[in-house]
DNA sequence: TTCCATTCGTGCAGATTACGCACGAGTTCA
DNA sequence: TGAACTCGTGCGTAATCTGCACGAATGGAA
């Protein structure tokens, strides 16, 4: 009668199955079946009736397994609460954003980070894929794109912007096109995920209306990070978050083609956003790195 | 942040010392301190402060406890009343009696006790010394005397009554006395407890009235068992229980010296009483010891 | 004051337990 | 029919826990 039993328990009615809450907890099938079977000699009768391959709670499972469901979670809860009310912060925290964002903005400043908060232990998912928070356990994601709807806290954490990029190699090769029109003409090197549609949106300065650009071209890459390697290499016009061309524009091994005009790939009101689930509290681990996050890019516009 | 150790942090706050609950709990206190350590680890807090000597839980500390306190409890519950509703009652039942009670009606029914339910392990704990039915984890006392008061469950088991008996060369040495009056010249064999006084009350079969008559002699035992042993050696007079001496008048070891007269102890609403801590719900094990003496004790009048 | 008993904490060796792997029986889906 | 998956069980290893011994510190008794 651990609580780590009682929340495999759980999880195994919640999942339907041991082999997914094995996958879940990151051990093996026949470790659940054992600790089910320990806890079914321990109350006495059977929790789950399985057959070889479907499984379902008995009824005195089910009755059992509603009683203690609030209770242990509020015992984690309690847990939780404790620790965030340490002095200093400290568990492990679990994130996930953008590979690129890993990449160009995570990276960079996680020295200071562990500096800080030695006693905060990191796991960091970098996927383009918009995994699931809860089932997942992840404490902080950092998404793109409009403000998320859904089932967790949303807070800004920097405005983004995007420019039309092209290496100078490019750009001496087939001309600087003088107006975002012409590159319907040439190759742009397009993001392959659905959404990011091949209209490329464009507003002049001081202008109130945008139109937009159909464009084509040869490459097709799901990976931002490539496709700035394929910009920097000349092989065509890219349109890139201002987050990961910065220092390429610094050093002039990319050039903005259309400094005048902002730039989108599907809305104009994009953003970085931070997501983490919508619990009574917050957890120490999770707040100290959201101020940090802020801190660091809070007020820029990237 | 298993249970047994919020179980033991909690153990901890209301005994105010690991070395006690070490002992409550049968193990080392060293395993004590290092679980404590290893939650206060978790939480990231000291949950105790602890001087070489003393101990007090810390601000923080209080509060967590005070917060997980109930929950463990619920929990504990959910799972006992989980294990009752079992269809077969299982589990470990601890009971007390006096020394006499197990050696006598115990003893003889329990083999059939333990055909019948084999998955309940039983703990006997023989001892004239009325032990505190909490603090010691007891499911059920077995207590003689009147009525017990206390926060308990009380359920009549059997009336007692008692007889004066002595051996048949004991009589034959001394003669038989015709009336318990003459039992102050006698040798009585008298029972060492205080409140076991050393006045026989007697009543004649069909008055109201009783009387009482003051006894003395060499010896008193404090152990009823061998109160009867000395009466069977024909060393005096004994006032015991039917329940002790039922087969040894059926064998003639020993005479009733007045089968007109009811006798008594102290009093003579006496009777042997079922006792078990009030919760709101019995377990199994219990009830079904309780029936099962009841079955073989509750119509009978020893 | 001195001595003794008792407190909690830690290192160490042995024992208990938990774990993953391999395998088997049985079921679902293609 | 076969491939892929389900849950359950041995088995050997690895991690964990436990008790003992010892030390430092404290409070009460003589």
């Amino acid at each position: 009668m651990e609580l780590s039993t009682l929340k495999t328990a759980l999880l195994v009615r919640d999942l339907g199955s041991f082999a997914a809450v094995a996958r879940l907890l990151e051990l093996d099938a026949s470790s659940v079946s054992r600790v089910i079977a320990q806890l079914e000699q321990d109350v006495g009768f059977r929790l789950f009736q399985r057959s070889t391959r479907s499984l379902a709670p008995t009824g005195e499972g089910e009755l059992y397994l509603n009683r203690i469901g609030p209770l242990v979670e509020e015992l984690e809860a309690a847990g939780d609460e404790a620790r965030m009310n340490a002095v200093s912060p400290r568990g492990t925290l679990r994130m996930t954003a953008s590979i690129s964002f890993v990449q160009e903005c995570l990276m960079p400043i996680l020295p200071e980070f562990r500096t800080r908060y030695p006693e905060i232990d990191l796991e960091i998912l970098a996927s383009d894929a918009n995994l699931d928070l809860r089932a997942d356990g992840i404490d902080l994601a950092v998404r793109f794109g409009q403000m998320p709807q859904g089932d967790w806290i949303v807070s800004k954490l920097m405005t983004t912007s995007y420019r039309v990029v092209a290496s100078p190699v490019y750009l001496e090769r087939t001309g600087r096109p003088a107006h975002p029109g012409e590159l319907s003409e040439r190759d742009c090197i397009r993001f392959a995920i659905p959404g990011f549609k091949t209209l490329w949106q464009f507003r002049e300065k001081g202008a109130t209306d945008a139109f937009s650009v159909p464009v084509g071209g040869a490459t097709v890459i799901s990976n931002a990070l490539s496709i700035r390697s394929a910009a920097r290499l000349g092989m065509g016009v890219a349109l890139l978050p201002i987050m990961l061309v910065q220092r390429d524009l610094e050093r002039g091994t990319l050039a903005d083609l259309f400094p005048d005009h902002a730039c989108a790939a599907a809305s104009f009101d994009t953003a970085a956003w931070l997501l983490y689930p919508s619990r009574s509290y917050l957890p120490r681990k999770v707040r100290v790195m959201i101020d940090f996050l802020k801190e660091h890019y809070g007020r820029s516009e990237v």
